[in-house]
DNA sequence: AAATTTTAGTGAACAGTGTTTACTTTTTGA
DNA sequence: TCAAAAAGTAAACACTGTTCACTAAAATTT
């Protein structure tokens, strides 16, 4: 919902005050996480008063949403242009788990603050009705169907449940991430220590997760 | 250190007190994590003044750090348990995974806590000349040995470097304990569909770590 | 064009938060 | 017993998200 989707100037001027203020706190979030992102610094630094945010968003929990739904919207672009390529499959299947991992290295405050979010009792989301059209759940579809053509190809065993070990890789996938997002020297535990580089161990940990699915 | 450690009756009041402080946070931490725990409200439980709390404390983070470090403690105690015993090796190390993940399930506040504590840039704590000595440290140092020892009985392969490959169990281990600890219905998207229990779940993914490191 | 309604934006307050400082009371050790 | 040290506190500081009554400015209707 862009500014020139908008039929009427008024609404044409609301939403383009909404994307100043969604731009203005993606900034912030990346630097600081949602801790960091206040509502009324956020208020100062776009020249308002903090209760006009509120005119736009309901909540500060419902602006950082939008920010993290666009970061997974990136994030699913990116990996739908690597693997929709004619390259072979391991390569496009190595590449995506790198690009996943790095999209997220990149802005750790985006990955985590996705999954940190609220890990309170009820409220499911993921057991929502929408969780197929949600940016997270069309990742898993991806990645589901990735598993699929590797069974279809013969490089995965054929008894594989394409949708159980998309679920084991996510999860492999997903520590690997949360990992290189919070603690900067993983995968070595001191500064010094000399261990396989960043990428290299991603090479590595790809490894070990795609040999658990071959015949 | 435990009050009876004291040897002057003041320390030893001193030490009861801290440790009343401790056991009132430990409660309201594991049910509503580090946000829900408030200073002034605990003080009001323990019929302080939230001031008190700072004759104890530096700071709610140190507080908090004491609740994750025990955690942690209790984690190592019964992943050692478990392990020291006389069964088969698949058998003591299916066992781990499931309790590594079981005890984070039952406390996902504190079990995150540690990780997600500060994504942000420095302070690297991993990096620390004693992370050998922290909990986490211990933990990772038992996994290694656990490969170590499938590598020498001939389970897996004698090409694989153990450190490394510890590094990525972990990183699998560590994801699905932050998916069960996150959301409420995995393995199942929605709450209504069929698909394995929590517990044959985590039998799938170890098997799939497994796999990954046999011959 | 004027009157009315709707919308945008605000200042001030509410109810919280972690933390510090100056102060009082209690306990301890000489 | 008396000074010193420790335990505990009330009140303030500087924040936080959020709401409410209110004004000013557009947009709509008459």
């Amino acid at each position: 919902m862009t500014p020139e989707d908008a039929h009427t100037p008024a609404e044409r001027r609301r939403l383009k005050v909404r994307e100043m203020i969604l731009s203005a706190a993606e900034r912030v979030f990346a630097r600081e996480g949602a801790e960091g992102l206040s509502i009324r610094r956020l208020a100062e630094k776009i020249d308002y008063s903090p209760a006009a945010i509120y005119k736009y968003f309901g909540s500060k929990d419902e602006l950082v949403d939008e920010l993290k739904e666009s970061f997974f919207e990136i994030l699913m672009v990116d990996l739908h242009e690597i693997f929709d390529t004619s390259k072979p499959f391991d390569h496009r299947a190595r590449a995506c788990v790198a690009k996943y991992v790095g999209v997220a290295v990149e802005k750790p405050h985006h990955y985590s603050a996705a999954f940190v979010g609220q890990a309170k009792t009820g409220e499911s989301e993921v057991g929502d009705p929408g969780f197929q059209d949600t940016m997270k759940g069309k990742a898993f579809t991806v990645l589901k169907g990735m598993i699929e053509e590797g069974i279809a190809v013969g490089a995965f065993r054929p008894d594989l449940d394409a949708s159980l070990a998309a679920k084991s890789v996510w999860a492999s996938l997903h520590g690997l991430t949360m990992l290189m997002t919070h603690i900067p020297t993983f995968p070595a535990f001191k500064p010094e220590a000399n261990t396989l580089s960043r990428a290299e161990f991603i090479e590595f940990h790809a490894d070990q997760i795609v040999r658990g699915m071959e015949t």
